[in-house]
DNA sequence: TATATTGTTCGTAAGTTTGCGAAAAACAAA
DNA sequence: TTTGTTTTTCGCAAACTTACGAACAATATA
């Protein structure tokens, strides 16, 4: 309990976890990853909630790494990230397969 | 943008991920998921924060339902909730490998 | 130059999270 | 009954999140 820090396993994986910690964050990344087009007036629309809050929620996947924007104007085209995109499917594969719920603990 | 809502599993993932979302919170899950013994003092131990804190973050987890508690006087037996642990494996595992990132959009 | 389109930022309100120490609960042991 | 052990709950402060409408920015088009 002294100088104990986490992990940088654990720092990044609860950073991309975070991101996807709102229903509206996953509907994005479900969106995002299924289309093409992704511009935010198409993002918008899926969503029930204002074009400020789709905003922020996209600013914040933007900085967690899972998805990058670009401006084609006048609209901004969203998309995956694909490379922290990867880096995060293999950190939660780990994570969850590691197959460390062998033991009897707790029946 | 009417009534829209997100769908259950959005909403299931979503919950994973929010408790997930703390390097305090990976770092007792690794830990759980690695050990026979999981008593709330040697979580404690294992982590640079007040029991206090250890104890609420442990509430969240077992209200996610990635973890459960047992009580063995005078002490509390934690550890991982297999069943959800699987079904949370499940969603994130098709999330990450629906290789739906296939497309061009955005370079 | 005015007007429209598309998104972002600002300001604000309400609620949630994270953290702590102190106090309480639950029980066993002296 | 007092004391000790282990963990939770309480009360609080500070910081962060979520959400919105209004205002702004950037650029096309009339």
């Amino acid at each position: 309990m002294e100088d104990k820090k986490y992990t940088n396993e654990q720092t990044q994986i609860a950073r991309f976890a975070k991101a996807m910690g709102h229903p509206a964050r996953m509907a994005i990344l479900d969106f995002l990853a299924s289309q093409e087009n992704c511009y935010f007036g198409d993002i918008h629309e899926e969503l029930p909630i204002a074009k400020a809050t789709v905003s922020q929620h996209l600013k914040e996947l933007k900085e967690a790494g899972l998805i990058q924007g670009e401006i084609e104007t006048p609209k901004v085209k969203y998309c995956i990230n694909r490379e922290n995109w990867a880096l995060a499917s293999k950190l939660f594969t780990n994570f969850f397969c590691e197959c460390r719920t062998k033991k009897t603990c707790c029946g």
